[in-house]
RNA sequence: GGGCCGUUAGCUCAAUGGUAGAGCACCGGGCUUUUAACCCGUUGGUUGAAGGUUCGAGUCCUUCACGGCCCA
C-alpha cells in the first residue's frame, strides 16, 4: 500500500531545505505572530500612515504641567498630541496604562475603552510592545499623582516586527549594544544621555571656538600623501584617476597650509584614519578637533586647552570635578605643567635622573623595567618610551607634559635654547592623552630635513614614519607666520565627560569584526 | 599576536557527566487608576560552529568564530 503524502509537509522543519533562503528571523515564532497582525493591518488600511502629527514632547509636558493641581488640570483642559515608541502596556479588562518614549522621555497614555472610539480599543490591545503610536487627549494626573494623557483618540503609526529585550533588566549584552546601536538607544537611557552630551560637547567646542574668531574648514579626508602624524593609513583606490590615495591620518598639514594662505586661526572637528588595532581606547576611525592660531604659541594652546574643557565641564556638567571610573578628577584651574623629563624623575624614582639623554643608560633602564628598546631608536625616542613605561598611566589629575624630544616631534618647532627638545606637550587626564599641541615648525628648510629623516626611517621600514611631502614644504616657503596648533582626541575626551570606560561606548556605531565572518569561504586560491 | 573569561528560549539568567529550566516577553482567558501591574492556563531550544572522549556531553578534550578584560 502506497502511503500518499498529504499537501502539506509534516512539519515546518521537513522543507527547511527548500526554505533555506528564508530568514532565520522568519522562523522565530515572535516575528511571525507580529507579521500576521501587519498583514491583517494591511488589509484594513494602510499600515504606515505618514499623516499623524504631534504637538508636544513628554518632557515638556512634565515641565509645564508636572506641578500642576489635578483640580487645574480637570478646570483647565489641556489637549495635546503625543507620538513615540510604546515601551509598557498594562491593560486591566477595559482599561489600560502605556509608557510611551519620544527623543525626550517619556509619558503615560491612560486608555478606557469607553472614552475611544468604537473598536480601537481592541484594536489596541492586541499592539505590541515597541510599536509607535500616536495619541491625542488630555492632561490628567492619575491616582498616584503621575502626570498622563487621558486618550481620545489613538492610532498604531508603525508596526514594530521584532520583539525589544526585556523591560526590566533591557539589553545588556555589550556586543548587541555595539552592533544593533539602535535598540540600544531604544531601551538605555545612559546610552542616550552619553550622546547626548558628545553632542553637546562637540557643540560647545565650536561656539567656543567660533565666539574668539577661529574659521571652521574642512579638508581633504582623501589624500594622495598622508601627513600630519606617525601612523600607517588605510588605502583606497581612485578609479578615475587611477591612483590609489590614502585615508588622512592627521588635517595637520593641510590646515597648516591655510594658515600660509592668510587664514590666522582655523580649526576642523572631523574624522582621522589609522590603520591600528582595536581596543578599549582605539577605533580605527576617530574624532579630532584640530586648530591653529598664528601669532601664538605653544604656552597659548595650553591656555586654550584648559581654559576650553575647563568651559565645558562647567556648561554642560556644572562642576570642574567629574568622577570617572570611581575617580575623581578635577578640571578646575591650574592644570600641572611638568617637562618629560621631571615626569620620569618623579614616577621613577628608582632611574637616574641625570641619564635621561644617554642613549645607553636608556636602553638599559628600559630593559629593567621590561620594555623593548628600538633598535634604530635614538635618545629622544627612547625617553619617549621610557616616558610612556614609567609615568604616563600615573597621571591621574590634568597635567601638561612639556619639553618633548624633536626625534619624536617632527612637525614641531625646536626649543630656542635646548635643541633636543621642542616647544610641544600632550594633556594628559587618567592615564591617558587626551590633546597635544606645539609651536609649529614655520622654518622650510628645517622642515625639509625632518622630512628626509622620516623618509628615511620609512625606508627602513618604519610603516608609521611620515612622507617627504614637496608641496608642505613649499607652502612653508612662501612663508608661515609664527602659529601655535593644538589638536584634542574628542572621543576620549567624551570617555572622560561621561564616565565611559571604552571608546566603543562614546561611538554611535564602532567597529567590530563583521558579524557571521567566519560562515563565508574564500576563493578558490 | 599572547593570557584569562564568556557565548543556553526574543531578553535577563539557572542546570554533580544522567529527562534542558525560571522570570519577563509571546499566545488564550479574567480584570476601568496601573507603573517590573496582578491572577489562571499554554507555547517557545541546532545549549555559538565543527570534530572527539563516553553507555550517555550544555557540562570533559581539540579546533574555529565572535565578544569582554589584561598585556604587547
Amino acid at each position: 500500500m502506497t502511503w500518499i503524502p498529504s499537501s502539506k509537509p509534516a512539519s515546518s522543519r521537513a522543507c527547511r531545505p527548500e526554505g533555506a533562503r528564508m530568514s532565520r528571523e522568519q522562523e522565530n515564532p515572535l516575528i511571525a505572530e507580529r507579521r500576521r497582525k501587519l498583514d491583517s493591518i494591511r488589509e484594513e488600511r494602510q499600515a504606515f500612515p505618514n499623516d499623524f502629527r504631534k504637538d508636544a514632547q513628554a518632557e515638556e509636558l512634565h515641565g509645564a504641567y508636572g506641578d500642576w493641581e489635578p483640580e487645574r488640570l480637570e478646570k483647565e483642559p489641556v489637549r495635546v498630541a503625543v507620538a513615540g515608541r510604546m515601551m509598557a502596556k498594562r491593560v486591566m479588562g477595559k482599561a489600560s496604562f502605556v509608557r510611551l518614549q519620544d527623543s525626550s522621555g517619556d509619558i503615560q497614555l491612560f486608555l478606557a475603552r469607553d472614552s475611544l472610539p468604537g473598536g480601537v480599543y481592541e484594536s489596541f490591545k492586541a499592539w505590541d510592545i515597541g510599536d509607535i503610536v500616536g495619541a491625542k487627549g488630555t492632561m490628567f494626573k492619575t491616582r498616584t499623582g503621575e502626570l498622563s494623557v487621558r486618550v481620545d483618540l489613538l492610532r498604531l503609526l508603525t508596526k514594530s516586527l521584532r520583539p525589544l529585550p526585556e523591560k526590566y533588566h533591557g539589553l545588556t549584552d555589550t556586543e548587541t549594544r555595539y552592533r544593533q546601536r539602535y535598540v540600544d538607544l531604544i531601551m538605555n537611557a545612559d546610552s542616550r544621555r552619553v550622546f547626548d552630551v558628545r553632542t553637546r560637547m562637540i557643540s560647545f567646542m565650536r561656539d567656543y571656538l567660533d565666539a574668539r574668531g577661529f574659521r571652521e574648514v574642512e579638508t581633504p579626508m582623501m589624500q594622495t600623501l598622508p601627513g600630519g602624524a606617525n601612523a600607517r593609513p588605510f588605502v583606497t583606490h581612485h578609479n578615475a584617476l587611477g591612483i590609489d590615495m590614502f585615508l588622512r591620518v592627521a588635517p595637520e598639514l593641510f590646515l597648516k597650509r591655510l594658515v600660509v594662505g592668510g587664514m590666522e586661526r582655523v580649526y576642523e572637528i572631523n574624522r582621522n584614519f589609522r590603520n591600528e588595532g582595536l581596543s578599549t581606547r582605539h577605533n580605527p576611525e576617530f574624532t579630532m578637533l584640530e586648530l591653529y592660531h598664528a601669532y601664538a604659541g605653544y604656552r597659548d594652546m595650553m591656555d586654550i586647552t584648559e581654559h576650553m574643557i575647563r568651559m565645558m565641564a562647567t556648561s554642560l556638567l556644572g562642576d570642574t570635578r567629574l568622577q570617572y571610573q570611581g575617580e575623581t578628577l578635577d578640571l578646575g584651574p591650574g592644570f600641572e605643567r611638568l617637562s618629560m623629563e621631571d615626569a620620569i624623575r618623579r614616577h621613577a624614582p628608582e632611574i637616574d635622573g641625570g641619564r635621561l639623554r644617554d642613549e645607553v643608560y636608556l636602553r638599559e633602564a628600559l630593559r629593567g623595567q621590561g620594555a623593548e628598546a628600538d633598535e634604530e631608536a635614538g635618545a629622544g625616542r627612547l625617553q619617549t618610551e621610557l616616558f610612556e613605561t614609567v609615568a604616563e598611566a600615573k597621571l591621574r589629575q590634568p597635567v601638561f607634559v612639556t619639553e618633548f624630544p624633536a626625534e619624536v616631534s617632527p612637525l614641531a618647532r625646536q626649543n630656542d635654547r635646548d635643541p633636543f627638545i621642542t616647544d610641544r606637550f600632550e594633556l594628559f587626564v587618567a592615564g591617558r592623552e587626551i590633546a597635544n599641541g606645539f609651536s609649529e615648525l614655520n622654518d622650510p628648510e628645517e622642515q625639509a630635513a625632518r622630512f628626509n629623516a622620516q623618509a628615511e626611517r620609512k625606508s627602513q621600514g618604519d610603516e608609521e614614519a611620515m612622507f617627504y611631502d614637496a608641496d608642505y614644504i613649499r607652502a612653508l616657503e612662501y612663508g608661515m607666520p609664527p602659529t601655535g596648533g593644538l589638536g584634542v582626541g574628542v572621543d576620549r575626551l567624551v570617555m572622560l565627560f561621561t564616565d565611559s570606560p571604552s571608546i566603543r561606548d562614546v561611538l554611535l556605531f564602532p567597529h567590530l569584526r563583521p558579524e557571521g565572518s567566519g560562515g563565508e569561504e574564500g576563493g578558490p586560491d
